[in-house]
DNA sequence: CTGAAAGCGCTTACAG
DNA sequence: CTGAAAGCGCTTACAG
């Protein structure tokens, strides 16, 4: 592999003027500017990232942490992944991804290496154990997920609350006044899944100012199991009308327990979810949802992380929290109380 | 951050001392060796991987390209991605992950830059324009795909071929003797999915042998198109008794179709799938099927491409085309023919 | 506009 | 068993 040494010597010039001549970062002959690039050319010069790396301090690469948790739901994962390395690469860094299962390990290592200039943390808990570690580094790091302590971290979540208000108050408008919730299980929240409570907790207030009868309950990630649950939900309140889903195995599997059940929607009963567009074309749900908006996430949480690396006051700007706006999605599941509630 | 410089100074040694006592590669007195990991621990030192990699040409990083393609299950690259990135990690190695569009570019970013030991592509296609450039690129390359030219590249994949003559061979056992064959859409061969044709045609093969009826027909890659699809089939070939599914779509719209027309499997209707174990539990399937095994090809191909890079007669072994012996996972999908065939 | 030189933080022959 | 020094391939002040 040719070096920069190489290139210079084919152009007739010193390295730091082949150097020069490729950054322009000072100015150089039209001349030997010509000289340099036809070298670069006919040689393949790329230069190598490590010495560039030790030279400059910076990678060109951010990490990327996800976690893989079970019962959640996998395939979403990759979209996420998706939109920050889609996004990195756009703005001329590439990815690092980290699936590693003790993450505070991975992020000391690629942080402490200097592998890369920033990291971005996937799936973050309440009490994420990787947050002191990210905040020892000396790299910025931006997060998708809120946790109970956002100090020294940009932080990018769906604004989870307003989004439980956004289903309540669109069932509540077309007159529906007893409603069922069902979140992700249990568990996801007792590990500091705050998405889980925070919409939860919202639907229930916005509910209760409305007067709103809603009944939240938590279900299961899988099938057959959330089938049975809401068979179950369905049986136990006759009188709902509507039905808001924040767990997506339940989004999956209702369409066949309406089928059982002869249920039409909407109108038996209406139906609001809250996941990825891309997840409603993967199982061909036809339900309005919340976008979830995955791609948005991992965009915005890229874009902030390389405006923190690159600009040199940047890295003392105050951190953000910051909620994307839930979107509904109208797939036409929504309509006036059906017969159920008659 | 502190260097080995540091270390040393603090350990009272020379820096190339202070290396040795870490890396072990000569021997250094017990009183040393306590002295620098003593420092090492006292000051959070962790080595820079741009120095190292600029002094020892290894980056301990592998390269991995993953092409998104439209009309492709993309959930299902989510699993040969960790099969990749957690083997490789076993082995000491992170991952750079590469989902940019232009493949060949991206190929010849990093690999030209050093940024990698050695490149895996997913997704190969038969006439993969990836391929030249890995060719030339100074690092090992590994496929999971089979590609026309496998030269100069170990290649791993699923052995479709055997996949196809399982599928027909466990329904001619049972009695079938009339079967349906759902592929993916006519463009995934078009575009070099070779997996598509490898399977259909030695099932054909396989079927002519046994003097079994076998309809092999390309199928849509989503809903509601592929539902219809299944419908129609079912309609036009009333005396079949047994369905074979290359296409996950079409397993993961089937469970509606059949309940929509009332057939039990394998009652009525014998099925075998193609697909992961991984998918079966996401879409609640229970159709016994060809495990496609994502996480053991993952596996497989870091670690050959592993063992080429680290050993150094390693590079010019003769390269490798291995196929992954089909698994046909029971889940009870198969029975004697049912009342259709009668 | 250009060049010689120092330096980034490691590893590893070379000497002792 | 240990150290001084060269070298990996860049970038960038310093001089002219």
């Amino acid at each position: 592999m040719p070096t920069i040494g190489d290139v210079a010597a084919a152009a007739g010039v010193s390295r730091s003027t082949a150097s020069y001549a490729l950054s322009g970062k000072r100015s150089v002959s039209e001349e030997v500017r010509r000289r340099v690039n036809e070298a670069v050319h006919r040689l393949g010069y790329t230069p190598n990232a490590g010495a560039r790396a030790l030279a400059t301090s910076q990678t060109m690469v951010i990490g990327l942490l996800a976690r893989f948790l079970e019962d959640e739901f996998a395939p979403a994962m990759m979209q996420y992944i998706l939109g920050v390395s889609d996004t990195a690469r756009g703005l001329g860094y590439d990815t690092l991804l980290v699936t590693e299962a003790d993450g505070v390990r991975a992020l000391r290592r690629i942080t402490g290496s200097r592998m890369v200039d920033g990291v971005v943390l996937l799936n973050v808990a309440h009490d994420d154990v990787r947050l002191p570690a990210l905040r020892e580094a000396p790299q910025p790091g931006a997060l998708v997920g809120l946790p109970g302590d956002c100090s020294g971290l940009d932080v990018f979540d769906l604004d989870f609350e307003e989004a439980g208000r956004v289903m309540v108050e669109r069932m509540h408008r077309l007159g529906h006044r007893e409603l069922i919730l069902v979140s992700q299980p249990e568990h996801v929240a007792e590990r500091g899944g705050a998405y889980m409570w925070r919409l939860r907790d919202a639907a229930l207030e916005q509910a209760r100012l409305r007067g709103v009868r809603l009944h939240a309950v938590s279900g299961e990630s899988g099938q057959p199991a959330i089938g049975a649950t809401l068979h179950r939900l369905l049986d136990d309140h006759p009188s709902a009308t509507g039905l808001l889903l924040n767990n997506e195995a339940a989004a999956a599997a209702l369409p066949s327990v309406l089928h059982a059940r002869g249920l039409s929607v909407p109108g038996d009963l209406s139906v609001v979810g809250r996941y990825s567009d891309e997840f409603a074309r993967t199982f061909s749900l036809s339900y309005s949802s919340i976008e979830s908006a995955p791609d948005r996430l991992g965009n915005m949480v890229v874009r902030h992380l390389v405006r923190r690396i690159e600009s040199p006051e940047g890295r003392e700007k105050p951190h953000v929290v910051r909620f994307l706006s839930p979107e509904l999605v109208d797939r036409g599941s929504t309509a006036p109380p059906g017969p159920r509630g008659r």
